[in-house]
DNA sequence: AGCGCTCAGCTTTTT
DNA sequence: GCTGAGCGCT
């Protein structure tokens, strides 16, 4: 195999002898690239045979990618990189208890219920046990959940420091959620990690199995991983087999679980490691790096690691102080204009104000707002263009720290007709109509989904109100104790004994005569098919389609996820069912983007880890933004907001703009704003201050600590 | 049961 | 500035 492309540390990691190593590779120092030949050279040497490789990426967009070099790389091996199990933990996981968690008393075409239905079930646990919702929101104990799910801790195992009454009430609460999850036969997204540790710890000849078959893992992003996903590693790795690929100073999910101390304490719990660093950069310019070398050094306790490039030191970063959220997104817009079309920026370009009476901006708000219309889908009508001759936006990207920040920005690329595509956000599959068909279609398989069950029952309304509901939801959890199989026709007979007012009774009997006789489908029918029938069937189609603009919009979007149901026609409808609904609860957002559109590309700090674009414009770098005022409190949060500045700043190749304007709106009033920490110790010889306020020089300067009254927002 | 209205409280970040 | 809970009316 060619290594002629890697450096000598690259080298010296691809080729490193079987046994744990741990790579630090900081931004842009060719990690993916030293991992995918690490796979391609293990094969090729025969040290272990591509059936028994397991690769973790943090997204499956990264496999994807990671699989389509592999091919390139073991172009003599073609069905190599086919064998290798490759994806999410929790994408892998998933695939690991469809074989084995009836053991646990699931069944094995359990569905994954998202943060949504999660929140739904906990609210109706709250309910039924009288609890405030205004002391004890459902989302504190959705968190709190996840992290004793994080910690591998059952309800009966609880402990995560929290203090009584509460941790009494997050008790009970874990319990029942626990159990209705069970006979639901649901499992969240915590539960794809938790459960299947407790799968291998109680079932010695399951774990056997997997390390048999994994021999060798790999793991992206191991600064990421949490204690579920830790203890996964450890009991698969018998051997120690295990290639960690990571930066420290890239950590970010602090707040879903993932533990620091992963990377950090690797060499301690695996002696024999051998630990190699990557520190040349590849990706951003000189300028750059030393940016992002100061402000990662506003973290005292991380661990060294010089970053060195033999890349220019470029053109000089931009640091433009806006008035407000407008303004900063009106210079992001004509700089992505001048730079992209060649053309010198004239205020024509940038329609500062909609024209009178025309307000497709509104329109476009409204759409939005009624069923999540693209942007770009709003670009008709007389709006400027962008310079027809302008170079491929593919190459810019705008980030920020939170999904609210995008709004202004949307508005001005709006009125300048430049096309973009935000990345998470209002999601596809968060779509009301979408979600519809999906609780359907978990129906299909399961009717006693009642978080399903509670979303479709009166949509469209048959007359089956929350008392109603609420009687049919008792009945259903009254029937099994366990997640094993129990016939709709032994439900339906139930039904007719239950109370409940008679037209609400007819309904409920038709309701569940109609799921009877879709989950008798035969089987050669495939998903689409099924789809079809559902809509047909439940009234959803003649409902939705009610003559309306936006019903008619709606109803293109159900046709949409028929396309997308398209890909599974080829299974038997139960397994294309149960396959597509995994791939929608766990694609992630930055899966959804599209690589090939001609726009420029907006998104969080989170979502563009390891991405890279010539052009970044990081806005919104203020105090009380980034670093984020929830994270002030606690200099673990805080630590974690520099190192995600950190990440914003490296994503860039050549040219960087960090924005931060003087006022915002927020929760609809206009507040003062400080510019970020961030940006008083970028190095002043590698930027250009522009418009930037005298006092701001002032108080870098003074070099001074910002009060507290300062750092408030 | 189902509509429409008002008001409060809120926003990190995601598999 | 938006959402969703609560209320009152049909």
């Amino acid at each position: 195999m060619d290594l002629s492309s890697l450096n000598d540390k690259q080298q010296q990691a691809v080729t490193a002898p079987l046994g744990p190593v741990l790579v630090l590779a900081g931004p842009g120092s060719g990690k993916t690239k030293t991992l995918t030949y690490r796979i391609a050279y293990i094969i090729e040497k025969r040290l272990v045979p591509p059936a028994h490789i397991l690769a973790l990426t943090f997204t499956n967009k990264a496999a994807k990618e990671m699989r389509s070099r592999l091919q390139a790389l073991l172009a003599r091996y073609k069905s190599a990189s086919e064998q290798i199990t490759m994806g999410t933990f929790h994408a892998v996981c998933a695939r690991l208890l469809r074989a084995d968690i009836d053991k646990l008393g699931y069944g094995r075409d359990f569905v994954i219920f998202d943060t949504d239905d999660q929140q739904k079930l906990i609210k109706e646990i709250l309910e039924d046990l009288r609890l405030d919702s205004k002391r004890f929101p459902a989302s504190l104990f959705g968190a709190l959940i996840s992290r004793a799910k994080n910690l591998l801790q059952l309800p009966s195992e609880l402990n995560i420091g929290v203090e009584q009454p509460l941790a009494g009430q997050l008790q009970e609460v874990y319990a029942r959620y626990q159990d209705s999850l069970l006979k639901q036969n649901g499992l969240d997204f915590d539960d794809l990690l938790m459960l299947t540790v407790k799968l291998f710890e109680s079932f010695p000849k399951v774990l056997e199995k997997y390390r048999e078959k994994f021999k060798y893992i790999l793991v992206d992003e191991y600064q990421d991983t949490n204690p579920a996903q830790y203890a996964l590693l450890r009991l698969l790795a018998k051997h120690e087999n295990v290639f960690v690929v990571g930066d420290d100073a890239q950590s970010i999910y602090g707040f879903r679980g993932s533990d620091i101390r992963n990377i950090l304490s690797f060499e301690k719990d695996f002696p024999r490691a051998l630990e190699i660093k990557l520190e040349q950069n590849y990706r951003s310019s000189r300028n750059i790096l030393a940016a992002a070398q100061k402000v990662i050094e506003l973290n005292p306790d991380q661990r060294k690691k010089t970053l060195w490039t033999e890349n220019r030191g470029g053109e000089k970063i931009t640091v433009f102080e806006a008035e407000d959220e407008r303004a900063e997104a009106e210079f992001v817009a004509k700089k992505i204009i001048a730079l992209s079309s060649g053309l010198p920026v004239e205020p024509e370009y940038v329609q500062e104000q909609p024209a009178a009476g025309y307000s497709i901006l509104d329109r476009f708000l409204k759409a939005r707002r009624l069923y999540g219309a693209s942007l770009n889908d709003f670009r008709r009508g007389p709006l400027p263009q962008l310079p027809k001759k302008h170079d491929s936006l593919t190459e810019y990207c705008v980030l920020y720290r939170t999904h609210a920040q995008s709004r202004a920005m949307e508005e001005v690329l709006i009125s300048c007709g430049i096309p973009y595509q935000i990345v998470g956000g209002l999601k596809f599959y968060e779509r009301r109509e979408i979600k519809d068909m999906l609780a359907y279609l978990r129906l299909c398989l399961n009717f006693r989904d009642l978080v399903s069950l509670k979303r479709v029952i009166n949509e469209p309304p048959r007359g089956i109100g929350d008392k109603s509901y609420q009687v049919i939801r008792d009945a259903i959890l009254e029937l099994a104790p366990r997640g094993q199989e129990v016939q709709l026709s032994e439900f339906r007979h139930k039904l007719t004994e239950v109370k409940l007012q008679s037209k609400a009774q007819k309904s409920a009997e038709e309701f569940f005569a109609m799921l009877d006789e879709l989950s008798a489908t035969p089987e050669p029918l495939a998903l689409p098919d099924l789809i079809k029938k559902v809509t047909k069937r439940s009234g959803y189609e003649r409902y939705l389609r009610d003559g309306s603009e936006s019903g008619e919009g709606r109803w293109e979007n159900v046709e949409e996820l028929m396309t997308v149901a398209n890909k599974f026609k080829h299974l038997p409808w139960r397994e294309g069912t149960t396959a597509f609904l995994e791939e929608v609860a766990l694609l992630s957002e930055i899966d959804q983007k599209d690589d090939n559109k001609d726009s420029v590309t907006l998104m969080t700090l989170h979502s563009a880890k390891g991405l890279e674009f010539d052009n970044v414009f990081f806005i919104g770098l203020e105090e009380g933004i980034l670093p984020h005022s929830r994270s002030l409190i606690e200099t673990d949060q805080l630590a974690e907001e520099i190192r995600l500045a950190y990440v914003g700043l490296t994503r860039a190749r050549h040219r960087l703009f960090l924005v931060y304007a003087r006022s915002r709106r927020i929760y609809g009033d206009n507040r003062l704003s400080n510019p970020s920490r961030v940006l008083k110790v970028l190095p002043r010889e590698a930027v250009e201050f522009v418009g930037v306020s005298k006092s701001f020089f002032d108080e870098a300067d003074a070099d001074g600590e910002l009060t507290v009254e300062e750092m408030e927002f």
